[in-house]
DNA sequence: GGCATATTCAACCATCCGGTTGACCAATCC
DNA sequence: GGATTGGTCAACCGGATGGTTGAATATGCC
């Protein structure tokens, strides 16, 4: 149990993680296509991919020769939980969230996805 | 700001520093009690503590020759707030948080306070 | 002043991490 | 069958991490 929490927040803790998740938010998508933005060898993003993986936080199935991946937010739930037990802010601020994602998508490290 | 978010998941990567912050949800603690419950060098502690205070998750302040580390939950507010927008599960599972907290209590790699 | 206590610093060690490149395997196309 | 595409594996590199020990720096007590 503990071990899970280690490896979400571990994978977390990578902003080219977190821009991964960002852009499986929108839609299952193929490695190579995951990689297409990020400036960064197909091998690196797919150790990443590994790890998020390792994580739970996202599935990886393999359809002909082409491997898809799925975000799977519910392997946040333990790691949510944990933290909210620090804090006494509003449970849902979906309003910080927008503005959050904003810069994440901007972000250098987090390019969009059409970039 | 996602500086910040990579400091504060790393931070909460590790079983020993996420055990730390559980013993300040109970009160703040000078560094030597902090370390009492962990078989781990007292510098060791140490450098958990000043990873932690680096990602915003405790503050440190002298008191004579004493240092007291005060738990900061707000800094959790920017990574929570990331977290849940890609689960909708419930905001605040309070029921989930109590069963997560006494298994992370109990396991070897978060001593009791009084053990 | 002199000793004990609280904490950090500095050096060191083994291991892991993020990244690269080049070879390799698997599926598809023609 | 042969070339192309999708993806991983293996080896390597530099730098960060988690931990140790021993010395150093305060501060407080008598």
């Amino acid at each position: 149990m503990t071990d899970r929490l280690d490896h979400v927040f571990a994978a977390l803790a990578d902003p080219t993680r977190r821009a991964i998740l960002i852009l499986l938010l929108e839609d299952d998508m193929a490695v190579t296509d995951v990689a297409e933005p990020f400036e960064m060898s197909l091998a690196g993003i797919s150790k990443h991919l590994a790890i998020l993986a390792g994580a739970g936080l996202i599935s990886q199935e393999k359809r002909g020769r082409v491997k898809w991946c799925k975000l799977e937010p519910e392997a946040l739930r333990a790691a949510s939980v944990w933290m909210q037990g620090f804090g006494q802010f509003d449970p849902m601020d979906y309003d910080a969230f927008e503005r959050f994602l904003a810069v994440e998508l901007s972000a250098p490290d987090a390019p969009p996805p059409e970039a």
